[in-house]
DNA sequence: TTTTATGCAAAGTATTTGCACGGGA
DNA sequence: TCCCGTGCAAATACTTTGCATAAAA
């Protein structure tokens, strides 16, 4: 079991970098969308990158955020994360560790790569029991982070 | 390993049961949008829904489409399903046999208990070495079943 | 200079709500 | 009879698109 962490700093500048590499312009906006996400321990919906990020770009606009997010969803630099409460949120991708654990209080998000050996059997014996040709999976957990614990819901950020 | 299966009919008249016992009243709008989600093995969004149960019933209108799916979830009878392409599907909920295994060309929904103590093993582990209180968690498996390895996407039903 | 990106406004989707009428109990 | 459920139309929420201007390369 290995928890994962990166630092905000680089995932920005990695996701900037990757943007240009892919073709795209660098620009504030961009800068600032991409800033707001990569440091964000929580999930966050589309308006809440923009309301964040206009702290530092007031006259950006809630469609650039929309277009920036879908960008790094398309280079696997965020991906989106479902909820009971909602599926419009988006964090941080970490190649090969896919598995979420969310704080339903506060939307903290941490991964873990859990034991491979263990999700691979099952993943296997499902297919060979089913038929099915198994493409993916998801495994998400759902609780309330340490923080939340003590202080209570929508404290944390 | 166990793969959950009931009978559609089954489903229907215990659903009905289940509405009239919690106060709600039995109309043929109901009955159709109830019989058609029941029948159905692939999750159906409201708008799918709608159409097929108009084949008996044609004044039916999709607000009482969403009304009754919205009863249905309440009482825990049919979950949402998320998918990369979308969150709005329902299928038919098996209380604690919760994992899906989704064909990704029909929709087609498959019930895996899957190895409790593997699970359950790994949801603790990852509690104590995250600190999270732990409250839920979802497993889903994609792929292609043995009808659509066969046949191709979209020709099942 | 050339082309892409931006923000606004408008258009789309998906879903929910208000309301008068009709049907279940 | 009484009240809940229905369908329609309108409202709402979320997201995408068209377009003229602004900025990156």
């Amino acid at each position: 079991m290995e928890h994962q962490h990166s630092s905000p700093e680089n995932d920005a500048q990695h996701w900037l970098a990757c943007l240009q590499s892919n073709g795209y312009r660098l620009t504030e906006p961009r800068r600032v969308v991409v800033e707001t996400i990569a440091s964000s321990q929580q999930a966050l919906i589309p308006f809440d990158v923009f309301e964040k990020a206009r702290s530092s770009y007031p006259s950006l606009g809630l469609v650039t955020v929309y277009r920036t997010i879908e960008k790094l969803e398309e280079l696997g630099l965020i991906q989106r994360v479902h909820q009971p409460t909602g599926c419009q949120a988006f964090v941080t991708a970490f190649s090969g560790h896919q598995h979420l654990l969310i704080c339903q209080h506060c939307g903290r998000v941490e991964f873990f790569s859990g034991d491979v050996e263990v999700i691979d059997g099952l993943v296997k014996t499902v297919g060979d029991t089913s038929g099915y040709k198994i493409q993916g999976h998801w495994l998400q957990l759902f609780g309330v982070c340490t923080g939340c614990q003590k202080v209570g819901p929508g404290s944390e950020n």
